[in-house]
DNA sequence: TTTTAATATGCAATCGATTGCTCAAAATAT
DNA sequence: ATATTTTGAGCAATCGATTGCATATTAAAA
């Protein structure tokens, strides 16, 4: 059991050449000749040679580390976007170090505070729910630090960001509900500072409007949007008689938990009440009857994101060249928001 | 936007000490007065020093990041233990890298590769589908590196490992069904190389001997598990109109497909055909009707986990201490498998 | 043949933190 | 008052790779 690694010294060593010409010649410079680089490469690869990425990133001050902070990667919009990253990443070299905030600011704080200690290049985030300071991400900037946020992002920072567009996709929705016959459509939504929920209920309010209907602020319920909340919130409205004939939901979670109270209090979907989500979980096509969503193109924000980011990091600190991306979402439509069924 | 960051040295040279003292006294070192460090903290935190783990990295050999590779972070099992590794890492000072290698054999090589080149302190994993050769696991343990494996592990290493009783969670389901009256079964497995797939199998040919039932090897279906083999599988059985009265799948996702099959094809569930899958992902329990499964317990297997972990890393890396952990799965009965619904 | 320009490599400092060894000053013991 | 400990800090090397600035050798130009 060795456990000393070999350095380029150990390859230099070997061939009564200096460590400076082992490094050049593992970097393919054009300043070494042929011959002595492949002789390198040769003993690099027969004493299974491994370059200490420590050390070249304390010397260069680069880590080729890039932190990514998800709310939680068991979503399936978490992990796919986490997975559109890794792939460019990987592609350049750069390995993700991915973080989850579980929602929780402390958490957030704390782990970004790590991430900056472990010296990483940039970061991308998604924003926890319960944070409503961004300091911490201030520090980032302040560092010089790229930073790209996606999806839960922030107006108090000027970075780089990605999004869907929240009130296309909840226009669509809601408008494709009330072509099916929904005049008094109930709304879960979650804390307002938060754009994501914010955008989805304007979109929620103005499709109501463009289709002459009302906005009645008791049909709109904020909570967590956990499934439970769909639960409690929709055993509430029935027990409370409120007249309805539809639920557009900002989760994917809460509108199973609804779908189940439904059931469960014989409500007929869709022929008595109409639903919807957001966020196209894999689950909402398993239901019975398969759930409306919305589809939030994570791949391609995966993609995107990452590109911002190197976009970025490329960049002379100078010209920070902070954009947002804007992309649109698609509407999935359905058994649960249709009538010919 | 000033990027250098402060340094030792700053803080040295600002109280007219050495390095090496503000080192000390920055790791409470007893060798340094109580007055020197109070100086020491006070200019830390006036200058906003943030140690360069980096540098302490190359000095100490240690990094303090530990690599997790699982197959996919977008499953529940694997979120949830990750959750459990990261709890304690955390407390410990330790961070996690996450690497996904998508069940894909040459992405699994290349991200233990990466890890070893970001010289992580040591590795945790769970092993692609794919992975037939265990090569490059085995330079892990050459290095003298932590290698703690869980769930989807391999008898051809020496390492600690961590799983449930695969055999004895399945044996459980499919007792389950027979007692139900289940007496024609059909098996969805996977490469019988693998582990988790191999143990389940064993455990349900057990169960079906035991109550002396025949195995049919026509019942036992091979495939990736995923919903649209889930799919395939079944209309394929019922095309092939071999008789069956239940299915067992040692994946939930493969049972879902089952399930929409059967019930496109008129089928009743469960009261002609009674069903099973393994992984309680929280989908099972959305559907209709919801599906019996056999819960992985991931929580306690990510604690579990973890704990292996820093006794291998804490040892004396001569008396090492691979040991096997083996959890007790548990049998989640729902509607699908039940004759009184 | 001498000068100039390429070419190939070496030297030594550097990145920031850590640590074995040394040493001066202060405290205690003889 | 001298000898011995104890205490507090400094010096310098180290971890492994990188890089600006020489330098030696060879080739091309004058």
């Amino acid at each position: 059991m060795k456990k000393d690694r070999a350095t380029i010294h150990d390859i230099a060593l070997k061939l009564n050449i200096t460590a400076s010409t082992v490094s050049r010649a593992l970097n393919d410079n054009p300043r070494i000749s042929d011959a002595t680089k492949k002789k390198v490469l040769k003993v690099a690869k027969q004493i299974n040679y491994q370059p200490n990425h420590i050390a070249s990133a304390l010397r260069s001050g680069k880590s080729r580390l890039i932190g990514v902070i998800v709310p939680t990667a068991n979503r399936n919009f978490f992990s796919s976007v986490i997975r559109g990253i890794e792939e460019l990443a990987n592609s350049l070299n750069y390995k993700i170090i991915i973080s989850q905030s579980y929602d929780d600011f402390e958490k957030e704080v704390q782990t970004v505070e790590a991430l900056l200690n472990a010296r990483v290049d940039g970061i991308i985030a998604s924003i926890a729910k319960t944070t409503e300071n961004v300091d911490h991400f201030k520090k980032v900037l302040e560092k010089g630090i790229p930073l790209v946020l996606f999806d839960r992002i922030t107006n108090a920072l000027e970075v780089s960001q990605v999004v869907i567009d929240d009130h296309y996709g909840a226009y669509q929705t809601v408008d494709h509900l009330i072509k099916n016959g929904c005049k008094r459509i109930v709304h879960f939504t979650s804390n307002p500072r938060i754009n994501i929920y914010h955008e989805r209920r304007r979109g929620y309010e103005d499709a109501l409007k463009d289709n002459g209907l009302e906005v009645d602020p008791n049909l709109i319920i904020f909570s967590n949007l956990q499934l439970e909340d769909g639960r409690r919130i929709m055993q509430e409205i029935i027990d409370s008689k409120i007249d309805f004939d539809g639920v557009f939901s900002s989760s994917d979670y809460s509108i199973m938990g609804a779908l189940q109270v439904l059931k469960e209090n014989g409500y007929k979907v869709p022929a008595q009440v109409k639903i919807a989500g957001f966020g196209n979980e894999p689950f909402t096509s398993f239901t019975e009857p398969p759930i409306t969503t919305v589809d939030q193109k994570s791949i391609p924000m995966g993609k995107i994101t990452a590109e911002s980011f190197f976009e970025l990091l490329n960049a002379d600190s100078a010209s920070s060249v902070a954009k947002k991306t804007i992309l649109k979402p698609e509407l999935i439509i359905r058994k649960s928001s249709t009538n010919n069924s």
